[in-house]
RNA sequence: GCCGAGGUGGCAGAGGCGGUCAACGCACCCGUCUGAAAAACGGGCUAUGUCGGUUCGAUUCCGACCCUCGGCA
């Protein structure tokens, strides 16, 4: 059979900040519309990482598998991919997307992404031009020494418009710096140039809301999460995984890691878990203009979030 | 009531022996983003308790008042 306009393969995203019940709407929508839902959290892919990083709520119905999760009868990729304490990235993302994309579209069903990880989402979608060029482990080490300042004058040397182009915020951040670097040191840059990307057609829903009404919602998730044995679950993962990379992870398992080794006390570390979460969410809304064609919602509106379903329901027959 | 200490931005907290004062952190707001992205990084915001006095000039010196915290009663 010959493949026609039609069959031209259909991806649904869901972005928006924590806390916005992305997770949710990707279940009731991939039950709707006979989905499977991909995953785009760069924390979600650790086993083992599962009240803090708010795989599922708790009333879901959960079966857990190597690589993907079912909920509520809706298989969901990229959870537990690789254990605690390994490295991932984009570029790893990348690969682990289109396969899974490709396997849920053979099957005939809709793959929905949904996360709160914008830079893996862009770069899916768009492509990541420098995905080829791996990184260079000891060339890292080495430069880890140097200042900002130091690298920025490194890079100079190797690549003045490179540097020049660079912005102020670029400029002071060593590990963008690095990787620069390591970049233009490749020796086979050009030939690593990769300009894949998703092709077909694509739906992004953005969820939002008003700062106050997500930071309210977020305090209430973090004490309920509490409640639901976080610590404990962080206690466990310190027996096995180093403590400075899980405090490299940022938000819960930064603090609560913290306070655990007795670095902090517990209330200024929920304290200051919670402002670092309220900033989190204010760095993935500026995410929203990344996105091309992206319809923004509002779920403290009661209104919008009915619209989304029927924006979906014209996408899927389209 | 008396004695002592002190009142600095939304919070916390330095400094300043009169000269556009005003750090750092937290909170909040905005932003950057091509292999760590819940990371890393850039920018912004608001202040000297009140009223007088001395002085060319007061956040800094003097006085009164208000308030706070200790101690004595």
């Amino acid at each position: 059979m010959k493949k026609t306009k039609k069959d031209k393969p259909k991806l649904l995203v869901i972005y928006g900040p924590t806390v916005t019940g992305k997770t949710a709407l990707a279940i009731k929508l991939a039950k709707k519309f006979n989905g499977e839902i991909i995953s785009a959290d760069s924390r979600q892919v650790y086993k083992g990482l599962d009240i803090g990083t708010g795989k599922v709520n708790f009333s879901s119905k959960v079966e857990k598998h190597q690589g993907y999760w079912i909920v509520d009868d809706i298989k969901v990729h990229g959870f537990d991919v690789l254990n605690p304490g390994k490295q991932y990235s984009v570029s790893e993302f990348i690969d682990y997307g289109s396969k899974s994309v490709t396997s849920i579209t053979k099957l005939g069903k809709l793959p929905i992404l949904v996360g709160g990880t914008g830079f893996y989402i862009k770069s899916f979608l768009y492509g990541l031009e420098s995905q080829g060029i791996r990184k260079n482990t000891r060339l890292r080490n080495s430069l880890s020494k140097l200042s900002a300042l130091q690298l920025f004058e490194k890079l100079r040397k190797l690549n003045p418009q490179k540097a020049a182009s660079l912005n102020r915020s670029d400029v002071n951040n060593p590990r963008r710096l690095i990787r620069t670097i390591e970049i233009e040191k490749s020796t086979s840059k050009q030939a690593n140039l990769n300009t894949q990307r998703f092709v077909g057609k694509i739906k992004i829903i953005g969820l939002t809301a008003p700062n106050e009404y997500l930071y309210r919602k977020a305090d209430k998730w973090l004490e309920d999460r509490l409640k639901a044995g976080l610590a404990d679950e962080i206690k466990k993962l310190m027996e096995t995984v180093d403590s400075h990379w899980l405090s490299s992870l940022g938000l819960e398992y930064k603090w609560l890691a913290l306070s655990s080794l007795g670095k902090k006390e517990t209330v200024e570390a929920i304290k200051r878990l919670k402002g670092d979460i309220h900033a989190y969410i204010r760095r993935q809304k500026t995410w929203f203009k990344q996105f091309k064609n992206i319809m923004i919602y509002d779920i403290s509106k009661k209104e919008e979030t009915e619209l989304v379903v029927r924006n979906i329901e014209n996408f899927v027959k389209n």
